[in-house]
DNA sequence: GCGGAAATGTACATATGTGTCAATAATCAA
DNA sequence: TTGATTATTGACACATATGTACATTTCCGC
């Protein structure tokens, strides 16, 4: 077992590299991944990197393997939580369209913007896309959905949502909030109650005008 | 006005360079862009570039242009051709998805992507979600919405295009042809005349079984 | 065929990136 | 404190990119 030891007393780490490359990637896309830039960056010698990574692939998998922990694996994981009603449910899923610590939207525009230049990522994007699409499927026909109407609702929340990530958009938080009821019935074709709502927004810190 | 002067009996031209340009940024990104792997595809000297071109930027400048007069260029003019109702309208827009001629999606992604690293291209891509959303929109307003439902109407039919994008997803014809009429239904609130079909299936070389 | 413009090629100067190696320095545990 | 472990560094060898200067070839009209 990897044991977590930060602040070992000395300057570099795995997880130092490992978060100049993410920002790096999230700012100017993987071809500014480059190891001479990111020693500046963290006022290291460019060499003392290898101590930490066998060369620059190896740094790019972590970076992958970040990714998709991340980003597949919790949005599987609120798939799947606990919910007594499809409204709630798909709340649980948007818990991911609003908060940074289960689904990181720059971080997936950015592997994405990847996948271009590189087949082994374009192939693991689309595994993403799969069990991502998979998992949505499974959750609408829990609520008992028959798997061809399930698998279109599950396609298209999830296209919705890459869409506005490929988009970039930033709408603030309120007007995003506000939207959500509307975006619910469509997606279901149910209306969420009010205290699911009220419970959505509260785990968000959003109080409705 | 510029000639288009083809076949000069010389080996290179703007348009062979601007040509390797467009496909290497397809295949792999701006940051494959490079004159000398562009001129080792040509077959020619990688100095005999700066004949046609000042520097790599002004390539690049050519290869936005393209895109823009393109993409946005063909998109608004559809959203502003003659029809008799509103999902006849919308089936016109629909041509440029179907239609490379049109509108030319891995273009787009290769382009939304390069935006990640360069605020020059944000701003450029942005600018173009603006104008083609905005044409949608007038596109409804034209039948008859008001300001704000043709505005979430609009966003609603441009994101879900975008997200496939994104998503690169391959489906043949046949099948993209056959979910048309839903979707033709769920963006307009009206089902689309047999007719009107007819003729968009027809103009595609598209026969439904 | 000849001269000039259009196009191409060679050589050079420079910048930025990669990865290996051996020397050194900092830290921790006995 | 001492030695093993962990981390850092500069020098080296290479590869790939850019752009400029100047020489050379190719094509076309005359």
């Amino acid at each position: 077992m990897e044991q977590a030891m930060t602040d070992t007393g000395w300057r570099g780490s795995q997880e130092g590299w490992l978060e100049a490359a993410y920002d790096s990637l999230l700012e100017s896309g993987v071809d500014s991944v480059k190891i001479l830039p990111l020693a500046k960056r963290l006022n290291l010698s460019r060499t003392s990197f290898y101590w930490f990574f066998k060369d620059r692939e190896e740094l790019l998998s972590a970076l992958v393997a970040r990714w998709r922990e991340k980003n597949t694996g919790n949005l599987v994981k609120q798939s799947e939580a606990y919910a007594e009603s499809l409204a709630e449910a798909m709340l649980n899923v948007f818990d991911c369209w609003v908060n940074k610590e289960l689904f990181d939207s720059q971080f997936e525009f950015a592997v994405r913007s990847w996948a271009l230049q590189s087949p082994e990522i374009q192939a693991e994007v689309h595994e993403a896309d799969q069990a991502r699409m998979e998992a949505l499927g499974r959750m609408f026909m829990r609520f008992g959905y028959d798997a061809g109407p399930a698998d279109v609702r599950a396609r298209t929340t999830y296209l919705v949502q890459i869409g506005y990530i490929s988009m970039q958009s930033k709408e603030d938080l309120a007007l995003r909030m506000k939207r959500i009821p509307e975006y619910i019935a469509i997606y279901t074709g149910q209306t969420p109650q009010q205290r699911e709502l009220d419970r959505f927004f509260a785990r968000h810190g959003y109080k409705p005008e």
